[in-house]
DNA sequence: TAGGTCAAGTTGGTCC
DNA sequence: GGACCAACTTGACCTA
């Protein structure tokens, strides 16, 4: 509907210039706008080509014109017109890409001297920015996209490292804690031996290499920052985002908080607790060790036998007083 | 011939 | 209310 009028416009125009009548699209719109049309809607097939390098206008670019498209038997002449809708010149891109280059918004006058400087209608020109912004924009976000994503390819590489590092220290720190309640006990055996056998040279059971190795092992006691971060490294555990497999976290990018920001609501008090059980597990030898009941340590390493029994038994069975 | 590209049309919004 | 713009659509043209 719209459309036709359009058509009708851009024709007339075609008829206008041919009929040697200096009639600019723009004139033409307003002149149409006070009629019958509401609003100028551009101009089809304009291009002047003599504007750049002499181009001249290839007429078979024209198509023939439906007659029954416009219904106007006025225009009968300009109908016949061929009219085909064509690509600007490379020429005219090239110009119109460097002054894009210099600046993507278009002020009426330059849209006017850029008109006159390529041989077309100020309004092909506005359309053509017009686009040209579209199809920025539109590479803009493919570029921003990209970039993105490699950015988050990075940040999850790093977050997987640090993973496997946290796992390796977890590690230690438990076979540290299992070498230090090995040599304990030792002692305390034979303590009571030597209380029920004084006489007796000190003659401790050995039942396995391991426990011949690990009193062999020099005594370490951990500073209190070493504590601290052993602490943390099994107490980081405790946040569902880091235990259950930790990378499923993984699956939820779009949530940066849920793989970078740990839980801390129930850990913010626990952490001062359990740093003071672990310190005094560590050096005291009623082993207090941290979290017995939490889901980490439901399923006891094979070889620890720090798991096998309750603390309180520990008690009971080596501090009887 | 299907799909991509591009000039131009349509619509709806903002600004003066 | 007109000019302008962004977003979307249409249709001609090109090409693998």
């Amino acid at each position: 509907m719209a459309r036709r009028r359009v058509c009708g416009a851009s024709n007339m125009t075609v008829m206008l210039q041919n009929g040697g009548i200096g009639c600019s699209a723009d004139a033409l719109g307003s002149l149409l706008s006070s009629s019958s049309t509401p609003r100028y809607r551009g101009v089809r097939s304009m291009v002047n080509f003599e504007g750049v390098n002499g181009n001249t206008p290839d007429r078979s670019f024209y198509r023939a014109f439906d007659n029954e498209e416009t219904g106007d038997e006025d225009l009968d002449e300009c109908f016949h017109q061929p009219e085909k809708k064509r690509r600007l010149t490379a020429a005219q891109v090239k110009f119109l890409e460097r002054n894009f280059e210099v600046e993507n918004k278009l002020e009426p006058e330059r849209k006017t001297q850029l008109a006159r400087d390529l041989g077309l209608q100020p309004r092909q020109v506005a359309i053509w920015f017009q686009n040209r912004r579209a199809r920025w924009k539109t590479k803009q976000l493919e570029k921003d996209f990209d970039a993105l994503e490699a950015s988050y390819n990075n940040l999850k590489n790093d977050y997987e490292i640090l993973l496997k590092e946290k796992e390796k220290l977890k590690e230690e720190v438990l076979l540290l804690t299992d070498k230090l309640i090995h040599r304990d006990k030792g002692q305390e055996t034979s303590a009571t031996s030597e209380l029920n056998e004084p006489n007796l040279p000190l003659q401790k059971p050995v039942n396995d290499a391991a426990q011949v190795k690990e009193h062999d092992l020099p005594i370490i006691v951990p500073k209190q920052e070493d504590l601290s971060s052993a602490n943390s490294a099994i107490f980081d555990s405790d946040s569902p985002h880091y235990t259950d497999g930790g990378h499923s976290s993984l699956l939820e990018p779009a949530n940066s908080s849920n793989i970078f920001e740990p839980d801390h609501s129930d850990l913010s008090h626990a952490d001062e607790d359990e740093e003071d059980h672990l310190s005094r597990s560590l050096l005291h030898p009623t082993y207090h060790f941290p979290k017995l009941e939490d889901d980490v340590y439901r399923d006891p390493p094979v070889n620890s036998c720090f798991y096998s029994f309750p603390v309180e038994d520990q008690v009971c069975c080596y501090w009887p007083y």
